[in-house]
DNA sequence: TCAAAAGTGTTAGATTTACACCCATGA
DNA sequence: TCATGGGTGTAAATCTAACACTTTTGA
């Protein structure tokens, strides 16, 4: 092994993921016990430490997939995360990584497997060590990305209503929506197409079922909202 | 020394500093002759590595201040960059932080000295490894944060003209802004003050000078541009 | 038959954009 | 006196926000 560096001193590198999910009225996270010391018992993200033959992204690939089975995940770094004592034993810096999945696609038995809750983000308990931070950037990170990319649709089943589809906006920007105003932006949009395919469950009229055309997104990505 | 992670590996842990200037017109960035090995004499970002006693953002302050004197600099972390290959040598993850400086008050002899070159961010030549990546995101951080907070005022002298603003935001944006939409928008935002002074060096009628003020801005804090 | 969600246009107000001339001064 | 950058307002166009009723159908 060379040794260019070997002067300085080297840190353990882990990841935390940050799972987001919707369930047709709140905005949730997946979170968990933390399985190990220090801080075991913690409410806390879902991690795993950085393998030296692997990318930092990839580690957080690989940590989501054995978490959820999944591997075509919407993820995106938040940020790193480096204080020195930010970990109660060890100098350990982390990278974290948020995620948008549909809850509907996630196997719950991985859920209880791995003994981890789905809680509303409006009402996240006190998480272990820096964790509470990583959230509430990711949010921040994921609000705006939601409001000038067409990624909201990772959150929804692939078929998905209006009404879900706003409900969805309204919990992202914490706000109450328009519904005349909304659906005219949603109009404009043609790669949000429209199918024959109704939904009954939510209502007894049936609400016409739409769904993200990507092709059509790449020929004129205009979007906002 | 406990180690309760000790059947993980570490990696090197460095920061990478991306040094925003402006020089009236352009948009420059502060970079150097890599001095070691690997990669010794290729164009590169200026860095360090991370100190076992110190958090990733003080590393990157310390070596901004030794580069630069300067303590109290606009700074910024763009992303950690974890490629296992990203250097030659060894695995090495990187913390890159963007920097807005006022050219002017950086002491010129700083740069000679570490042998450092002012290069237009549009002229950017090759760098070292994946920093032109770390530029890039940087550049498109910087952005989005010059047009939703007021921090552009770094970038200036501490009193400054109108038209050096708008060239800084034309630089940023890189598009032309008309000259009295752009005045009317400052007129509202009744926290850049207009001061009695007189710049008479770019022009021979003279163009008023304005401070930004901070606590004016707290107030009421609302910024577009 | 009625409760509950789906679906649909118009208008006023606010914001954004385009645009051209006079002013002050040093060379 | 003239070349150079400083400084100013208005009108059209676009975008945003507010707002209420009809439809369908299962219970």
């Amino acid at each position: 092994m060379t040794s260019f560096y070997s002067e300085h001193s080297k840190v353990w590198l882990s990841v935390d993921c940050i799972i987001f999910g919707f369930d047709g009225n709140h905005l949730k996270l997946l979170i968990g016990r933390r399985q190990m010391d220090p801080g075991r018992g913690e409410w806390s993200l879902y991690g795993g430490f950085v393998r030296s033959d692997e990318s930092v992204d990839d580690a957080a690939h690989r940590v989501l997939f054995e978490l959820t089975g999944m591997r075509t995940l919407y993820m995106r770094q938040v940020g790193a995360f480096g204080s020195v004592d930010r970990d109660p034993g060890e100098r350990v810096v982390s990278v974290a990584y948020y995620v948008l999945i549909n809850v509907a696609d996630y196997d719950d038995r991985l859920r209880q497997e791995y003994n981890l809750e789905w809680v509303r983000l409006d009402e996240m308990p006190q998480l272990y060590s820096d964790h509470n931070q990583m959230v509430q950037q990711a949010q921040k990170q994921m609000r705006l990305k939601l409001s000038t990319e067409p990624v909201a649709f990772r959150l929804l089943p692939s078929l998905f209503t209006l009404t879900q589809l706003q409900k969805l906006y309204e919990a992202v920007k914490g706000e109450e929506l328009d519904k005349r105003n909304f659906r005219k932006r949603i109009k404009e949009m043609n790669f949000i197409e429209k199918t024959e395919l109704i939904d009954k469950t939510g209502s007894k009229r049936g609400a016409a079922l739409y769904r993200f055309n990507k092709r059509l997104y790449s020929e004129s990505p205009n979007f906002k909202l």
